[in-house]
DNA sequence: GGCCTATAATCTCAATATCAAATATCTTAA
DNA sequence: TTAAGATATTTGATATTGAGATTATAGGCC
């Protein structure tokens, strides 16, 4: 296999730590994925109602930007929320290209139901960790999130 | 905002660590996606000639597991390399249920040209930390992925 | 040997998600 | 009033999943 590009020892490292980063993020996100599925919630779909039920109504533009979604996926995404009645479109009265999308009581009831539950699967996600860990973990991340030098 | 579920610090904390694990890995994601699609390929797909190119032929079963793929997708993504000519499929002899993958020479080519610049990618992705810190984040990261206690 | 049943590996299918690009509508500023 | 920019939706192509169908092997039993 002498053949296959390597790279040098800082590459191959940093290859390694992405590798582990993402693994670490897909563990946890099969948990939850698997818990929202049993309430026919995609996690787009989740990741709509949490940030309306702890922010308030947002426009689609900016609930796009919460969960790193296309513009177009979010009117399917919002689309699909408010058939079942969960969210509700009200265009802004102020600026006609605006809509804001509010959670119904049907949606904060759902949220409600399923956040403790939710939390305790991140929790226990994170678990192999201790807390002190978990600072040192969300501390190196967030540098890399950000891509700051 | 007094009836929202927080939890209890402890979930809190693992939430916060959570969400920014997922926002780092995403950010180097973005950044590696953005190169692959140059090369019309999906990062599935990528994920399927890099472990080929590492470990040589495997199963359709053995590269689902590797890109965490369902077997169904995988069908798919196999019928979109192989149709352009990257691997190939071969019925094993010994056991007509499995369906080795084989790289072809015009797959291996691709990814070692794509190889070095992926790979320049990924470090600049994890460049916000010293080679130390990266360690440290690979460690934590790998008891997370691990799920151990 | 010749059957069953369980297990395994892959593929098919329908529903949904996703993105990028093009479109429609609305606002603001020149 | 017109041009440019902002906001959301539509459209077309592809990806993804989960459930079920298909085909192949393995082990126990007669």
């Amino acid at each position: 296999m002498g053949t296959h590009y390597q790279g040098t020892p800082t590459e191959i490292q940093a290859l390694d730590a992405y590798i582990k980063l993402s693994r670490a993020a897909e563990a946890v996100t099969a948990r939850i994925n698997n818990h929202l599925n049993a309430y026919d919630l995609t996690a787009s779909q989740f990741g709509v109602l949490e940030a309306l039920y702890h922010l308030g109504p947002l426009t689609v533009g900016q609930l796009g930007v919460k969960i790193l979604k296309s513009s177009g996926n979010m009117t399917l995404v919002i689309d699909n929320l408010a058939r079942r009645g969960l969210v509700e479109r009200r265009r802004r009265a102020g600026d006609r290209r605006c809509i804001d999308v509010h959670m119904t009581e049907a949606g904060a009831a759902l949220i409600s139901a399923i956040m403790p539950t939710h939390v305790g699967h991140v929790a226990a996600g994170m678990q192999p960790l201790t807390l002190e860990e978990q600072a040192q973990l969300a501390s190196l991340c967030r540098k890399v999130g950000l891509g700051e030098k």
